[in-house]
DNA sequence: GCCCTAATTGATATATTGTATCTATCCCTT
DNA sequence: AAGGGATAGATACAATATATCAATTAGGGC
């Protein structure tokens, strides 16, 4: 998430919580620097790490868990289910496109790319779905794979 | 997985596993009968609760752990990570298709159907990731959405 | 058949991830 | 400044998974 700017992301994020009547304390600006910062995605638990990392703060665990079910619930971040990790939303400081996002996530080093299908083959995966008696599917879709890097480094094959 | 014949698919087991060199012992046997009668995915310690269920026999959590492992490298069963639950493969006993599993998994009652995507949609997925520097994206989707009878029944979202 | 070896299982401990619950504190509104 | 809802602290515990080492079992060569 590094490339967005930091400073934009906060400033964004902090509107959005007025705007919907909750605060943005300092307890939720420490979770969301952390994953603003983080250049992978984080466990909840690594999350509590980094915002403890070297300073007299004291972020249980708990709360970070109170405060990515907030953030959620908010689409600032996204939660990789196949990872067991978070990332912060690339578009919390854009308008647009936050009911559709996509991950490929490395099996290998769990690297994330956040990605955009195209619209077809998001339309095959709902018609396959349907045709199975599924009503609706997620807007969010992980897919698991093998990122450029670590296929060029060794040669195992990708976690199933 | 109550679909496909109990003892064409424990044959067929059986077979693979002489034919790897590996034995199908009375454990792996009783791991293996609890996943193909379930029609709903299981968890570690749902399936060795079921082992034991009415019966003289203690199967330890480890040991379900153990055999999932195996069982996964034989391609007998799959793991959904994004509920932390294993299933049968639809495809032990015949001998094509296992390279490929696509399922969708009801956000509100965990139910899965294992379905087929055209080639298409999985060539747009392909696609997509090399186009973000994945090399290799792998054989096995997990689609999060909602059945038709959680749609029927209450009108709560798909948790994202 | 007997022994050697490797595969398998048993047993125990512990790590990791996540939820439940109750109390205390903060801060906004009146 | 008092009341009340939102937020955070604290503790316990549930659920999922891995590590490790010892004991047992089963095949294969002699």
């Amino acid at each position: 998430m590094s490339m967005v700017d930091y400073e934009t992301v906060m400033s964004a994020a902090e509107q959005k919580c007025i705007q919907g009547g909750i605060r943005f304390t300092k307890r939720r600006k420490q979770v969301l620097s952390v994953l603003i910062e983080a250049d992978v995605a984080l466990s909840a638990y690594e999350i509590a790490e980094r915002c403890n990392a070297g300073s007299d703060s004291n972020m249980p665990a708990m709360s970070v868990y109170r405060i990515l079910d907030l953030f959620q619930e908010q689409n600032f971040i996204h939660k990789l289910e196949i990872a067991n990790k978070y990332v912060c939303c690339a578009h919390i400081a854009c308008s647009h496109e936050h009911d559709k996002s996509q991950f490929l996530i490395c099996g290998s080093c769990r690297h994330v790319e956040e990605i955009n299908l195209c619209e077809d083959a998001v339309k095959a995966l709902q018609t396959a779905a349907s045709a199975a008696g599924f009503s609706a599917i997620s807007p969010q879709l992980e897919i698991k794979g093998r990122c450029a890097q670590c296929e060029q480094s060794e040669g195992k094959a990708v976690t199933s």
